[in-house]
DNA sequence: TTTATCTATCGTAATATTGCGATAAATAAA
DNA sequence: TTTATTTATCGCAATATTACGATAGATAAA
């Protein structure tokens, strides 16, 4: 025990699980967040942003690229790491239809 | 080591990173799956529509409630579980943010 | 009261995540 | 080529998560 049972379950609710997965940190939350705040895409400064050592943080952004948030590609010696939005409009998706669920239900137990 | 580091980041980065990370799960994906699909509030069927032990299933609950993404209370000898609608906007108007800000972006770099 | 039903909690094993120092790999600059 | 600079990977320790059997607690039904 200890693993998730993933194939138990659809593949959409995997894709949303690991998309919200890839989210549910402080600090890939952090890069996302700072990855829309510069108006470019992150080369090399974002380490210098967030309170965690390089490693740390390089393993984050592999999180975020393996879950499909982000995806980056070599530009010189850095590399430029920038939004998906592929994915967001994934979970943009899941929200607004649970909203809507949530609207056309006309149940009143809680 | 091993903990994560919240008192890092920002309290906002904290709240959406604990309502991602209780999304994280193909389970609890399920969970709120179900809980839109029927019409009503579960009480009790929910252990028969998922491939999971009664305890297990306790506990995903559990984590939705702390998350703030379910609310439930007790209605005879069953509980009742719903959606909490007050945690779902803030991730939907989270990812709305995000869509709006890379639309802004008027950068070219990936 | 006794029995059944439903949910929560405890305890525990297996696995995953987080964080970082050390180090490697890759490219740029000198 | 040598030296910086930047990012990734390895290895490890600390902690968290996942899953479930056993069991307890609470209410309903008989």
């Amino acid at each position: 025990m200890g693993a998730t049972k993933t194939d138990h379950f659809t593949p959409r609710q995997n894709q949303l699980a690991t998309l919200a997965k890839a989210l549910g940190h402080p600090a890939r939350i952090a890069i996302m967040d700072y990855l829309l705040k510069v108006d470019s895409c992150i080369c090399g400064d974002i380490v210098n942003e967030l309170p965690l050592a390089q490693p740390t943080i390089s393993q984050h952004l592999k999180e975020l690229k393996n879950a499909g948030l982000i995806k980056g590609n070599v530009e010189g010696n850095a590399i430029c790491y920038c939004i998906d939005e592929t994915a967001l409009e994934v979970m943009q998706s899941y929200f607004t239809h649970i909203s809507e669920g949530i609207l056309a239900k006309k149940s009143k137990c809680c």
